[in-house]
DNA sequence: CGCATTTGACCAGCGC
DNA sequence: GCGCTGGTCAAATGCG
């Protein structure tokens, strides 16, 4: 198998539609195989590899079905969530001093236990006020990730400029809490706050303040990595100690930057359009994807992994 | 030398 | 009013 081949294709852009660029692959990986100088058996295997990849290709447009489905349940869930909570909140009625409480509270939902996140506007006033002081105050969201227990840095790697300002224990959890700010744009205001679980060393709690006024670096930022700034980490996916892909629920409009109550537009095809590249940017990051991949690329296995065991692997 | 991080001090809000 | 707590500031320190 041409090792340039499997090069190339693990080189693909991904920022570009990736079922595309399978699909502008194919024709390219077809010239390859149709050297004269290969004999008869070299052009049956390359019929069969061609035969593979479009069986690739098709699986990747399965894929990219399930990932409609999966959008429209996320969708439905979102709805529930949110009208669960406008009934909670009008049972649990207001408590002026429920913002120091409120951040102990397990009031996140846990995904794959990976990240999870969870969004709300910073109210503590009537309900009726908070309805008016929702608009104006500012948005507080919360995510969690899974991250080796043993690792004691307080870092989470969503792709920002982050510069530490402080460092607190809090009465209710050993863990310290470290207090960020956004050091991409001087004038941007999210601070962000990161803790360890008291219940779970494993997991980091950050919580974001505030939005950006300035677009995710992973979109400005050409991927030189090479100026200050040991906060900025890998961008898109955020990938910590746990060997599974993970998307970036932050650069998907569903960490901090999503406001579920503000009706952020989830069904843009430009959201739909990060979905599929997060995904396709997790698995290619995936280091067993890739090698798996390159490994049905250059026929030694038979059967490629199904676009359920890809799922799985997320 | 410039930048980020650390850490003790200070301030403000809240409960008693 | 006082004490507790979380949040922020800023000087000191470390690192590349």
């Amino acid at each position: 198998m041409d090792s340039n081949c499997v090069d190339s294709f693990l080189s693909l852009d991904l920022n570009s539609d990736p079922s595309m660029q399978i699909n502008e692959l194919l024709p390219r990986l077809g010239t390859d195989f149709t050297d004269p100088g290969r004999d008869i058996s070299a052009k049956e295997e390359a019929d069969g590899l061609e035969a593979e990849l479009t069986r690739v290709s098709k699986e990747n447009e399965k894929l990219n079905m399930m990932l409609d489905v999966m959008y429209g349940g996320l969708q439905s869930l979102q709805s529930q969530v949110i009208d669960l909570m406008g009934k909670t909140s009008s049972e649990t009625g207001s408590n002026a001093s429920k913002k120091r409480k409120d951040e102990g509270n397990d009031n996140r939902n846990v995904i794959n236990g990976n990240i999870s996140y969870t969004n709300h506007m910073e109210c503590s006033s009537s309900e009726d006020s908070c309805k008016k002081q929702c608009s104006l105050s500012k948005k507080v969201s919360n995510i969690q990730i899974r991250t080796n227990p043993s690792d004691t840095a307080l870092v989470v790697k969503d792709g920002y400029q982050w510069r530490k300002y402080g460092q607190k224990v809090t009465r209710d959890n050993p863990s310290p809490r470290a207090y960020f700010k956004c050091s991409f744009a001087p004038a941007c205001p999210v601070k962000k706050k990161v803790q360890r679980s008291a219940k779970d060393r494993s997991i980091l709690i950050a919580t974001y303040e505030g939005e950006h006024i300035h677009p995710h670096p992973a979109q400005t930022d050409a991927p030189s990595g090479s100026s200050h700034g040991g906060a900025r980490g890998p961008l898109i996916p955020v990938r910590l100690m746990d060997p599974t892909p993970k998307l970036d629920l932050n650069q998907l409009g569903l960490g901090q930057d999503a406001d579920m109550h503000s009706g952020l537009n989830h069904t843009a095809p430009e959201f739909h359009r990060c979905l599929v590249e997060q995904m396709a940017a997790s698995l290619a990051k995936d280091p067993g994807f890739t090698t798996t991949l390159a490994a049905a690329i250059s026929g030694r296995i038979h059967r490629p992994p199904s676009a359920e065991n890809l799922l799985e692997r997320m």
